[in-house]
DNA sequence: ACGCTACATGTTGTCGGTAACATTCTCGGA
DNA sequence: TCCGAGAATGTTACCGACAACATGTAGCGT
């Protein structure tokens, strides 16, 4: 060993005699065999490897021509930091995890995305764990896999009441659990539906003189749906309005057609309130096979605002949630409980009504 | 150390002090302080750490006895291996990592959900990467994290050419790379576009008497939309029909929705080819708004099937793509490549023409 | 000039596994 | 009864980082 001292340079000769593999890949420049270690960069810095370890770590007690020196030999080799043997040591992984049901769902997709996002700037990766939140193994699966890869922490992004339970019992190695999108059932309020949204969008009803409302909900084991559905409830009763119903469906499109269809022909609201953008969609294609004409005989509101929603036949009238920011937020909260800080409480994400053509004056 | 030589289920004192927030949660049973290792199971086991070690990669060498001994502590201290140590010392992970562009979009974040499944299968997780596809220095950032995170191997759910360069450069570390949706870029075959999709779209069309088609296609830094274009091309031609043109947009419903207005009225097709579903969406929305009537005066068609598409008014001709299979697919590729086994080559998958109200006969 | 104390840096141990090498055990054959 | 070979098992080294402790060096007062 200790062979150039210089800015090790020389004909790339593999570090540890390692490279069994490889085809030995002509030394071609760039492409090193294997990355660089500390004590790669210590033996060409001419220091210990605990010298460069603090260097890295930013310690302050470095005399500046040993800084310097570590410095270059950091750049010459290309060190990149080796997270595994990191977290090893300290126990503490980079990676949080991301149990989500469906990220095929809009919700769950873009606070994955959003969460991804914050994760990274945090230098941090978000493993992607899909499961059936109500398949009792395949919870416990995906437990014992968290434990595993040593996660610093979970996030659930849509969560369901069997889920939470599950780990709720089993905090053991996972530091932190955090469910987005759940507040009854974690106890902390975490609601992306601010006190504005769902009044505001009852407001814009009763504005156009509608009197009669039909909900038409998620599923009843999501906090998000049963969030939605008290939201409206409370919107409902304060302004002295009638709710003629609430049907649940599974968040689909299929399943707000089915909602409508459901009604047997009967539809006596004027107004149909779904809690997402999906079912939305899926209820107007319902009223108008009934021969109800959207927004002339019956108004249709959805929630979420994705980016079909403006698109839509009529455009659908929404609310827009900001999901990228939610999923944010609910890393920056996790990281900060990992690191132990006071956990910036977690933001109630204001949601903003979208007026377009679904909605319209109530019939006479 | 070493204090209780028994089951280790002494009084639960918190791992690495954390469990800030948590109230110090009583020395329950069943929530150890700190997992098992092989060295513990070894000494309840009353033999070495690497008999252990041996019984778990299943060797065959071991006395009946001893396997049977091995076998209970197992069990006793509930031992799940530390795959962060295991990942040091072989230098290979559990992770692969899956690049994308927007997880938002059907396509990509079916394909995650799909290759999330097939990864958990086989022991894997799957790290999520977003990124800008066509940003350098984030593409860079990307390269690097992967690098650090020694992953397995990685997937690019969604490439763009910019994208795939990178890693073209930069295999180090990174046993593998497999870009999902690419063909012409990465040289092997793997558009899941089969000859059948596109051919069996038009030739239903055409049978309805369509005989000029308009494409609405992807952007063309997307492989993906690169081989719509040409499936779409050769369709045409083949059939002696007529294209009277190709517009790009960036798979959003808003671009289907420009790319009809910016033919400024004069639409010349009676048959609109969108390249995705979503697209379409937005296509139809201009032609009404344009005083055309889907299908009266003008069919539209996407791709993908996305779920909504059934309940689009009206609901949407348009070919099904399986992108659960795809991702499925994309891993077994990869790991079979990564454990050295001869590729399974990637199966071409057939998408399957789904007709409905979107399409109708041309009008006279 | 001497010794003490901060400060700068080096050495060794550790995390939880795997790998290579070392040692013990067992049994058949001389 | 003893030897040697192979089987079963144990010991030590190592992956790449961090942490604790050890050592060396400079600066200061006296």
């Amino acid at each position: 060993m200790s062979g150039t001292l210089g800015a090790n340079a020389g004909p790339a000769q593999t570090p540890t005699g390692a490279a069994t593999k490889a085809p030995a890949r002509s030394p071609e420049p760039g492409v090193e065999a294997k990355p660089a270690t500390i004590y790669d960069v210590a033996r060409v810095a001419g220091v210990s490897h605990q010298t460069v370890s603090r260097f890295l770590k930013g310690y302050a007690g470095i005399r500046p021509e040993t800084r310097e020196r570590v410095a270059q030999a950091l750049d010459a080799v290309d060190y990149r930091p080796n997270l595994t043997a990191r977290s090893l040591t300290t126990g503490r992984s980079h990676r949080i995890g991301a149990l989500t049901h469906e990220i095929d769902q809009v919700g769950p997709s873009k606070i994955a995305q959003g969460a991804s996002a914050a994760a990274r700037e945090a230098g941090y990766l978000l493993d992607i764990i899909t499961l059936d939140m109500s398949n009792r193994s395949a919870i416990a699966n995906a437990v014992s896999l968290v434990q595993q890869h040593d996660l610093a922490g979970v996030l659930a992004l849509a969560s369901t009441d069997e889920m939470t339970r599950a780990f709720e019992k089993t905090r053991f190695r996972v530091p932190a659990f955090i469910a987005v999108e759940a507040d009854d059932v974690v106890g902390e309020h975490r609601s992306e539906l601010s006190s504005v949204g769902f009044p505001a969008l009852v407001d814009h009803l009763a504005g156009l003189g509608h009197r009669s409302f039909l909900h038409i909900a998620g599923p009843t084991t999501w906090s998000a749906a049963r969030n939605r559905v008290r939201a409206y409830e409370e919107a409902i009763e304060v302004r002295g309005l009638n709710s003629v119903g609430i049907v649940h469906g599974d968040w689909s499109a299929r399943s707000g057609y089915d909602a409508v269809k459901s009604l047997s022909g009967e539809v006596r609201a004027t107004a149909v309130v779904a809690a997402n953008d999906q079912m939305a969609l899926g209820a107007m294609l319902a009223l108008s096979q009934l021969g109800l004409q959207v927004p002339r005989d019956v108004s249709v509101t959805g929630v979420d605002d994705i980016p079909e929603a403006e698109f839509f036949a009529p455009p659908l009238t929404t609310l827009r949630v900001d999901f990228l920011a939610q999923g944010r937020a609910a890393v920056a909260e996790l990281l900060a409980r990992v690191n132990g800080e006071t956990a910036p409480s977690f933001p109630v994400l204001a949601s903003e009504l979208v007026v377009r053509a679904s909605t319209g004056p109530a019939p006479v």
